[in-house]
DNA sequence: GTCGCCTGACCGATCGTTCGGTCGGAGAGC
DNA sequence: GCTCTCCGACCGAACGATCGGTCAGGCGAC
């Protein structure tokens, strides 16, 4: 670095921001009104540009789409194991409890673009090719529940498959409620987790 | 009935079927598509009819969404109440037990309708009116939850507001995955009921 | 004839996208 | 220090396509 300015060099000549920024409008504008309700002129006016400036940045809608919905993908599947440095979990079960800790945090880290992955219908190639990505992952879910059921951690009666849908449908739907700057959400993953083990309402312990 | 004609002459002169065909087969396709995603020849070219034809039984698309929302809000409600003749649950509790298992039949169904609602953002008139009329169901299903807690029936600790948010979040996510036909569904009211109060995944009894 | 149902042709608006051109800061040559 | 050139960021105008919706009329049953 000969000079400081080699490090600032990266601070934009307009007001745009970069195609980090404008992505991260783009995917708020995205869920506010759904995909295909957004126009290219609602996403240049929330980003202070025009609507061929936004070309400059991006190749079309859909590629704006496809890196939103890469980055979302990313996220999940990083939930699904241990960080470095941490010692393996004991069992099915444990493993569960903690990739579900896990995905509720990524899904608050990254909720505008989790939110936007959860909602795809699979208009586009760009969203086929998400779904078939998510679908990988629940499958992934479901398999780790199957040996949780038959290595007999969890309650007798219980089917694998069913179990792994209503944990899958109870995780991805903190998305649709969750912001950012709640109070008492710091306990949220742990919370959630306690919720597919013991139950969202369980009964009191007789006294 | 003078003749079996009378009775036959519900068929229509021309394939169309009428207006609660042609409502079932546009819900289809907005669930398929997404509503904004799908046009007007998209939902006359699935009911064989041109576009035009199709103005002649709906004022609008809008009008069809209306349609569609009402049915699905209604069923919903309808889920609050116990049928005439059952005598009422004694607590909350049981009360929401009772919620639980006849909304998940609702969703059963009237699985269409019901996904088309749970999808709505709020681009409209007319979906900002079913977003409104669906918070009213979430705060009474609050009410109950807080209810349950309050009596005692609950484990102490659980918090009301995000309990009732994930057994929402746990109910509606049925609709993302069910399609009526599936065997062993029978059951699946009930074993959503249980996957509430006893989790989803219940730790296995010390044998 | 009349009425219910249907049709093809057409409307203005808006869609995602393209294109030619402007603007201003950075770097090179002197 | 002062030009000259270059280039990335930006813009206005317009493209063909498609959108939701309209309209005047045809056709068959009663």
């Amino acid at each position: 670095m000969t000079s400081s300015a080699q490090a600032e060099a990266r601070r934009p000549r307009r007001p745009s921001g970069g195609p980090e920024s404008l992505l991260d409008k783009a995917v708020l504008e995205f869920n506010a009104r759904g995909y295909d309700a957004t126009s290219m002129e609602d996403l240049s006016r929330a980003a202070g540009i025009t609507k061929s400036s936004f070309y400059h940045h991006f190749a079309g809608k859909e590629a704006l789409l496809r890196a939103a919905l890469e980055r979302a993908l990313d996220g999940l599947f990083s939930a699904l194991d241990d960080p470095p440095g941490v010692e393996p979990a004991v069992g099915p079960s444990e493993r569960l409890r903690r990739i579900v800790t896990r995905q509720v945090r990524v899904l608050m880290d990254d909720l505008p673009y989790v939110t936007l992955l959860l909602r795809v219908r699979g208009n586009t190639p760009t969203e086929r090719w998400a779904l078939q990505r998510r679908k990988a992952y629940d499958a992934e879910i479901a398999a780790l529940v199957r040996a949780a059921v038959d290595a007999g951690e969890i309650r007798a009666g219980v089917d694998p498959a069913l179990a792994a849908r209503l944990l899958s449908g109870l995780v991805n739907s903190v998305s649709e409620w969750y912001r950012p700057g709640r109070r008492g959400t710091a306990s949220l993953p742990e919370d959630v987790a306690r919720a597919i083990f013991a139950g969202v309402l369980p009964a009191a312990d007789p006294a």
